[in-house]
RNA sequence: GCCGGGAUAGGGUAGGGGCUAUCCUGGGGGACUGUGGAUCCCCUGACCCGGGUUCAAAUCCCGGUCCCGGCCCCA
C-alpha cells in the first residue's frame, strides 16, 4: 500500500458532501455582496513570487523544474496571481470585485489546522481607495462567518498600518519598520525582553507609550480616546460606522500586524474567540502590489481564508454538516423489469431530484438494504405493476408504502 | 528544517519476546430471488516500511515513512 503524501487529504463522499455545503454557501454569500467568480492555474513561475514576497516564501513552494528547464511552482497564495491577471486586462470594470476558492499548496510541517495542500477562498477588490472598500471586504468576511453560524464565535480584530505609522511619528520613532518587526514578536517572547527591544528602538519613554498602546482593545471609539487627536482615527471611525450598516462590529487591535510584507492600511484577521485556534482569516489593503505586477497602481484590498481552521472551529461548534451520503431516490428493480426502471429512473433525473438505481440484479432485500446505506429518502420498487404504469413508492424514513402512477411520483415524492 | 507522542483488517481496538493475533463494527453472500434498518450462519480482511538483536519479533533496538501536536514561519 501507498501512503500518502504528508500533509495531504483524502476526501470521501461523506466529507465532501458536507463540504460542498459549505463551500457553496461560501461562494453564495460572495456573489450576494456583487463578487464574480474567478479560477487561475495552479502553477505559475516560481519567480511569481519571489516579487511580492521575498525568499523565505519560495523556500515554503512545492515547486520544480519543467521539461523546458523553467522553474514552476504550484501557487502557495492567489494574490500575485490575481494582481497578474489584473494587469494584463486594462479593460475592467472598475470596482473590480472578484473572488475564487482554489487549492493551494505551501511546503510546511502540518499542524492543526495547517496542512500542505488546502483550500482558501478568496476575495478582493480592486480600484477603490477609499475606505468603503475595506469595509466591503471585512463586511463580507463577517457575513460569510455569520452565515455559516459562527456569529459571536469570532472576533475581527482590526488594525491599521497608516494609524500606527501616526502614532509613531508623533511619539518621535524613526525607525519605523524595525518597530513593525518587533510588534510582530509581541506574543512570542516574554513581556519584558518586548518592552526591552521596543525601548531599543523608540526610546524609553516613547517604548513604554507604545507598549500601553498595544494592550489597548476595544471599539475603534475606545481605543482612539486613549491615543488622541488623530487623522486617520477619522477613516477608522467611518469604518467602523459603515460596518454598523452592514450589522458587523469590529475590534481595533493595533498588535495585529500579519506579517506586514506588503499590506499599506488596514489589516484584519478573524479570532475563535476561544483563542483555541490560529486565525480564521486574515487579509488587509495592499495598494502597492498591483503595480509590483506590472500593472497601473491601483487600490486593493482584500482577504484570504483557509478551510482548514474553518473546519475545525465549525467542527467544534456541532455546525459542521452532517457528513453522510445523500440521494434523493433509489429505484429498486425485480427482475425482468430493467428496461422499464431505467426509464423511470430518467425521468426522475431530469425532474431534478438524485436517483441512483439497482446495477447489481441482487435480491429485493439486498437493494433495499443497499438504498438504506446510502439514505435514499425514497425507494421506487419497479416490478409486475408497471405494466399498469404504476409502481411502488416507499418512504424509507416511515416505512410507509403506497402504488401510485409513475406520472403521480413527483408530487408524491415531493410531499414531504 | 527542528522537537514530543503515536501507527495492529475499511473504521475502532486487545495483546508488550513463544503454538491458529482478540473483540466490536463495516463490506460481500446466504437463511429470505416482491420489501431495508433486527437476528443467525458463512466469507472477506491487519501487526506502516527496511535493517538489527534473538533459537524465536506485532512485541526489544536503529533508520525511514505517515498521523496527531508544538517550534520556526504564516505569504
Amino acid at each position: 500500500m501507498f501512503q500518502k503524501l504528508k500533509g495531504f487529504r483524502d476526501i470521501y463522499p461523506e466529507s465532501m458532501r458536507a463540504r460542498r455545503i459549505v463551500f457553496d454557501k461560501i461562494n453564495a454569500t460572495a456573489r450576494e455582496f456583487g463578487f464574480h467568480e474567478i479560477d487561475a492555474p495552479s502553477v505559475e513561475h516560481l519567480e511569481l513570487f519571489r516579487v511580492k514576497s521575498g525568499d523565505e516564501i519560495v523556500e515554503q513552494t512545492f515547486s520544480f523544474v519543467d521539461k523546458g528547464g523553467r522553474s514552476i511552482t504550484l501557487i502557495p497564495e492567489l494574490t500575485p496571481t490575481v494582481a497578474r491577471m489584473l494587469a494584463s486586462r486594462k479593460d475592467l470594470i472598475k470596482p473590480v470585485k472578484w473572488f475564487s476558492f482554489p487549492k493551494m499548496w505551501r511546503y510546511e510541517e502540518p499542524q492543526s489546522g495547517r496542512l500542505r495542500e488546502f483550500y482558501q477562498f478568496n476575495a478582493d477588490i480592486f480600484g477603490v481607495a477609499g475606505i468603503e472598500a475595506d469595509a466591503e471586504v471585512l463586511a463580507l468576511a463577517m457575513e460569510i462567518l455569520d452565515s455559516l453560524g459562527l456569529k459571536g464565535k469570532y472576533e475581527m480584530r482590526v488594525s491599521d498600518r497608516l494609524l500606527m505609522e501616526e502614532i509613531l511619528r508623533k511619539l518621535g520613532v524613526e525607525r519605523i519598520e524595525e518597530t513593525f518587526r518587533v510588534i510582530d514578536k509581541r506574543d512570542k517572547i516574554p513581556e519584558e525582553q518586548f518592552l526591552g527591544k521596543l525601548q531599543d528602538i523608540a526610546g524609553s519613554d516613547a517604548g513604554l507609550e507604545i507598549s500601553e498602546i498595544l494592550s489597548v482593545k476595544g471599539t475603534v471609539s475606545e481605543v482612539l480616546s486613549k491615543i488622541g487627536e488623530s487623522e486617520r482615527g477619522e477613516d477608522l471611525l467611518e469604518l467602523q460606522e459603515l460596518l454598523a450598516a452592514y450589522g458587523k462590529e469590529i475590534t481595533l487591535d493595533l498588535s495585529i500586524v500579519r506579517g506586514l510584507a506588503y499590506y499599506t492600511g488596514v489589516v484584519f484577521e478573524a479570532h475563535d474567540s476561544k483563542g483555541e485556534f490560529r486565525a480564521i482569516l486574515g487579509g488587509g489593503r495592499y495598494d502597492n502590489v498591483v503595480q509590483l505586477f506590472g500593472g497601473e497602481p491601483t487600490p486593493a484590498v482584500g482577504f484570504g481564508m483557509g478551510d482548514a481552521v474553518l473546519e475545525l472551529i465549525m467542527k467544534r461548534e456541532g455546525i459542521w454538516p452532517e457528513e453522510r451520503m445523500e440521494v434523493d431516490i433509489f429505484v429498486a428493480i425485480v427482475p425482468g423489469f430493467r428496461k422499464e426502471a431505467t426509464q423511470i429512473a430518467m425521468k426522475l433525473r431530469k425532474e431534478g431530484f438524485r436517483v441512483d438505481m439497482d446495477l447489481t440484479g441482487r435480491s429485493l432485500g439486498k437493494q433495499l438494504k443497499y438504498a438504506n446505506r446510502i439514505n435514499a429518502r425514497y425507494a421506487i420498487i419497479v416490478g409486475e405493476e408497471v405494466r399498469e404504469g404504476k409502481v411502488v413508492a416507499k418512504n424509507m424514513k416511515s416505512g410507509g408504502q403506497r402504488t401510485v402512477e409513475i406520472g403521480k411520483l413527483k408530487e408524491v415524492i415531493n410531499e414531504n
